[in-house]
Order: structure tokens, then sequence, then C-alpha cells
DNA sequence: CCCATCTTACGAAAACCTTCGTAATAGTCT
DNA sequence: AGACTATTACGAAGGTTTTCGTAAGATGGG
């Protein structure tokens, strides 16, 4: 029995994000990317991703010596976790509650309309 | 300028999410409800409104003995603040993403993808 | 009045999260 | 080797979140 690795806190998911984004990354890397969007230390990075190393939520390749990590959580399913925790908790266990908040707050370009239709057509496929 | 109340941590959230299903209630209440749930003691319960009261996230009437507690945040907005932020951090800003993780996780009925439906046609329409 | 029960008030502990300073280490260049 | 730079390691501060124990006050029955 391994046993799960815990949920990423809010600034570990930001490090995640830009982990499945880029691929293996140095500290360095994830730094400045982190910090055009908020000033973000470089000890401070690092010392999350040590954090994460120990939780088991990234890999470390120490091969070279800027250490590279890796995102051990495959996204679909954290995504998935998240995603699933809010409707628990915020929206009483409906994700359509959750889908038709998200689309009236947020923009969808039509393409993108386009395919959660066929994805709305693939659901209701599999109904009959 | 009266300041805005801040954002409710995810166990404050838990009890938003049951004023805003029953309507004001007291602190037995709400235990009761998430205790169905998750075992929850009742001063835990209390303390936190307590401390939500003191942030302005509920209101509190006192005329009754056992005091009556109702949110104040309004739902609507809470949502779209959660929506928003989980779009950000763990979609990269796109929502339509979180939207299709949402249908393919959780189930949705037959019900539901037509509301879902009526609404992609009103975004669509709203384009030309 | 007295007792049992329910409620609020308060404090504090324990865990967790985020940030950063400082030191040690490894590599590079001359 | 020596100086310089980049990187890792470590610890600790400061804040927040969650939980719970205990005390004090109110209520109602007998």
């Amino acid at each position: 029995m391994t046993k799960e690795p815990p949920r990423p806190t809010p600034a570990e998911l930001e490090i995640l994000g830009v982990l499945w984004e880029l691929g293996p990354s140095t500290v360095r890397e994830i730094q400045e990317d982190l910090d055009r969007r908020r000033p973000t230390g470089y000890t401070t990075v690092l010392k999350l991703l040590q954090i994460m190393t120990d939780k088991g939520i990234v890999r470390r390749d120490v091969r070279e010596r800027a250490h590279r990590y890796a995102a051990k959580l495959p996204r679909e399913k954290t995504e998935q976790q998240m995603v699933g925790d809010l409707v628990d908790r915020a929206f009483g266990g409906s994700a359509s509650r959750l889908v038709m908040r998200a689309l009236s707050t947020r923009p969808a370009t039509a393409d993108e309309v386009a395919r959660i239709r066929e994805l709305l057509d693939e659901i209701e496929g599999e109904k009959e």
C-alpha cells in the first residue's frame, strides 16, 4: 500500500502548472516564469520544491548541477480532484451548477463552445 | 470605504454551503448537517462561526437564545470567485478546460445537459 | 431552589503555509 | 589556488486554519 500523495496547496498548484506547461525544469526556470506573474523569490520556490519532493508531489533529477524537477501528479487526475473538491464544497455536489457558473463568468471562444457541445453529445449518447 | 470581506477558507466555505442551502440556521443545525458528511465537533462549528462573524462573512441574529447565523456573502459572487481562482490556478486561465474536466468527471443528468446547451446558445448569440 | 442540559465565550494547541535569510557546496574562470 | 557565481540545504519567523477543552451563563423541570 503506497499512500497517496497529498493534495497540493495553492502555491504548490501554481508550480505544478508551470511544470505541466514547460515539462521538467530547474528552480531558476520555474522561478522566472512565476515571477512574471507575481514577484516570487528564488529561495521561496526552491523551498517549495523541496517540500513538494518530500511530499511526493514532484520528482527530482539530480544528475545536473541545477536539479531538474518534474511533476509527479498527473495533470488530469489533479484537475479532477480540484474540480471535485470545489463542486462538493461550494456547489452542493452539482457539477452542472459549477459548469454554468464558469461559463457565465469567464469568456469562451466559439471554438471552445463547439468542443463543449461535442462533449455534451457524447454524454447524451452514453445515456441510452 | 468599507473593506471587502475576505475569501472563505475551505471549512468556512462548507458552512456557507449549508447556510445557502438551509437559510439562517443555528450552530446545532449546521453542525448536524455537516456532521453527516464528516465528523465535526460542535464547538468547532461554533468557533468557526464566531470567526466568520468577525470577518464579516456571516451575520448573527442574537434574539433567540440559540443564535441564528446567515450567510452574508452572496452565493453567486462567491461561486464566481472560487471558480475564477481555480481556473487561474489549475487551468491556466481556461474556463473551458475546467468545464470539460468537470463534465467528464462528474455525472450530469439529461436535464442539466439541456440547460447547459441553452446557456451555450446564449453565449453564441451574443458573439455576433 | 437545584439540577441537568444547552448554549456561548475564550484561549490555546497543533498543524500547516509561505516567505526569506544565511550558510554550505559545487562549478568556473584566470 | 583564489575569487566569484550559482545552487542547494536548512531553519526559523509570521501568519493562518482547524480543532477542541473548559468555563460561564441561560433555560426549564421537578
